[in-house]
DNA sequence: GTCTGATAATGAACACCGTTCAATAAAACA
DNA sequence: TGTTTTATTGAACGGTGTTCATTATCAGAC
C-alpha cells in the first residue's frame, strides 16, 4: 500500500513521539521497539524511517520532550515559593516525585547513550532546568560570583539526582516515596546550611572548630 | 568437538568474568555479547551457559567485582585519613575516580537492569560500601542516632554518585577529572558543615537567620 | 474519463542479538 | 579394544534495528 496521506509528516512524527512515551511509561524501556511501535500508530516499520534517523534519533526526542514536562512541573512549583530556601526543598521534592512517576522516562533520560554530537536543543533543556536552581541559590547567597553559584546548582542538582537514581534502581533498603523525599530533603538543608555559612567570609564556617 | 577439559568449570567461569570485563573496560557495554565474549576465551555461546544461567547473572557477577575492586580501593584511601571530615573528601575523590577510570564497568554497575530478586551477596556490597561513610560519619557527628547517620550515608553518597552520574553521561559543559572533583568536594564539604551544625540541638543553624 | 508521473508506505531481506538442546567427539572405563 | 560417559558444540528459533526496491494510491494533464 502507498499514498494513504492521513497524516503529514509533521503528524505521524507526533504520533510515534506520543505513542514512544505510552509505551516506555507502561511497559519499560526494553518494551519500545521499532516494530511495536509502528504498530501501536498503524504503521509499518518503514514509515518510522522516513520521520526519525534512527531510533537513537526518536529517543532523544522523546527524552526532550520529558525534560519539558519536568521543566513545566518544576517552574510550577518554583512560581508558587517567594522564598528561595523553600523553594529549593520543593524543587527537589518535586523532581523526586517527578522521578516516581515518570520512572521508566526518567531512567530513559539519563541512561540512553547520547550520540557524540548533541544537537544543540537539547543541553538548552538541561540548562533551563539547571536555571531554576540558580536562581534561587542567587537570592540565597547573593554575594556569591556566578561561577560558584553555577557550580554549586550543578553540584546540588546532582546530588538530588543520584538519590533518585539510587532509590529507583533499588540501591536503598528503603525506596519508599516518602524515605527518598526524606532523603533529598536532608541533602538540600544540610548542603544549604553549609553554602550559606560558609558564604559569609570564612572559607569553613566556625561550626566545626567546636567538633573532636 | 567436545570434552577437551582444558579448563574446570570453576576455571571457565573466571576466564569468562575477566574476558567480559576487558571487553566492557575498552569497547563500553553494547560489545558484550555472548558470542563475542565466547570467541575471546575460546570457546563457544553454548559453554557460557554451562557457567551462567544467562547474560543478566553474568553482568551482575562482573557488577560485584567492580564493587569489589571499588569497595578495596575506598578503603585503601579511608586507612590512610584518621581526620573524619578529610577521609569523606578523601573517599569523595577516589569515587570519583574510579568512576572517571572505570566509566564502562561503573556505568554498568547502577545501569544493569536487576533481577527481581538479587541473591544476598550482592546487596551486602553495596552495605559494605557505605559502612565506610557511616564510620566516618558517624566519628564526626557523634551525637547523631545511627538511622541518623545511615540515612546521611545515603543521602551523601547518593550525591555524590549523583555527580558523576551527570559528569559521565556528559550533562555538564565541563566534564574534566578536575571540574568533577571540584564539584564533588564542593557537595560534600557543604553538606558536612550543615549535618554537623544541625547536630548540635538546633534544627536550623543560627546562620540562616541572618540571610534575608 | 483516462492516462501518467510522482510519491507515501510497505515489508522482505540482512546481519545481528540471547538462548536452547540434540548431536557429537573425546576421555574414561571395562 | 569396545563401550559408556560427558564436555562441548553449533544449528535453529524468535527476536532486534535498519535498508530500500517494490507497490498502491493520489494529483494533475489531456
Amino acid at each position: 500500500m502507498a499514498r494513504r496521506s492521513e497524516h503529514t509528516r509533521e503528524q505521524l512524527h507526533d504520533l510515534a513521539l506520543k505513542a514512544a512515551g505510552r509505551i516506555v511509561a507502561r511497559e519499560g524501556i526494553s518494551a519500545l521497539t521499532a516494530r511495536r511501535l509502528a504498530a501501536a500508530i498503524g504503521y509499518t516499520v518503514g514509515s518510522l524511517y522516513l520521520v526519525f534517523r534512527n531510533l537513537d534519533d526518536l529517543i532523544l526526542q522523546l527524552n526532550a520532550q520529558t525534560l519539558d514536562e519536568l521543566h513545566g512541573q518544576a517552574r510550577g512549583v518554583a512560581e508558587k515559593q517567594p522564598d528561595p530556601r523553600k523553594r529549593l526543598l520543593a524543587l527537589a521534592g518535586a523532581y523526586v516525585r517527578f522521578a516516581g512517576e515518570h520512572r521508566h522516562l526518567w531512567r530513559l533520560v539519563y541512561e540512553h547513550r547520547q550520540p557524540a554530537r548533541l544537537p544543540a536543543w537539547y543541553p538548552e533543556r538541561v540548562a533551563r532546568i539547571f536555571a531554576l536552581i540558580e536562581g534561587a541559590l542567587t537570592e540565597l547567597a547573593p554575594a556569591r560570583r556566578p561561577a560558584e553559584i553555577r557550580q554549586a546548582a550543578r553540584a546540588l542538582w546532582s546530588g538530588v539526582h543520584g538519590v533518585c537514581v539510587l532509590a529507583m534502581t533499588g540501591r536503598f533498603d528503603d525506596s519508599s516515596e516518602t524515605a527518598v523525599q526524606a532523603m533529598a530533603s536532608l541533602l538540600v538543608s544540610n548542603f544549604l546550611d553549609g553554602f550559606v555559612a560558609t558564604a559569609r567570609g570564612a572559607r569553613r564556617p566556625a561550626a566545626r572548630r567546636r567538633v573532636k
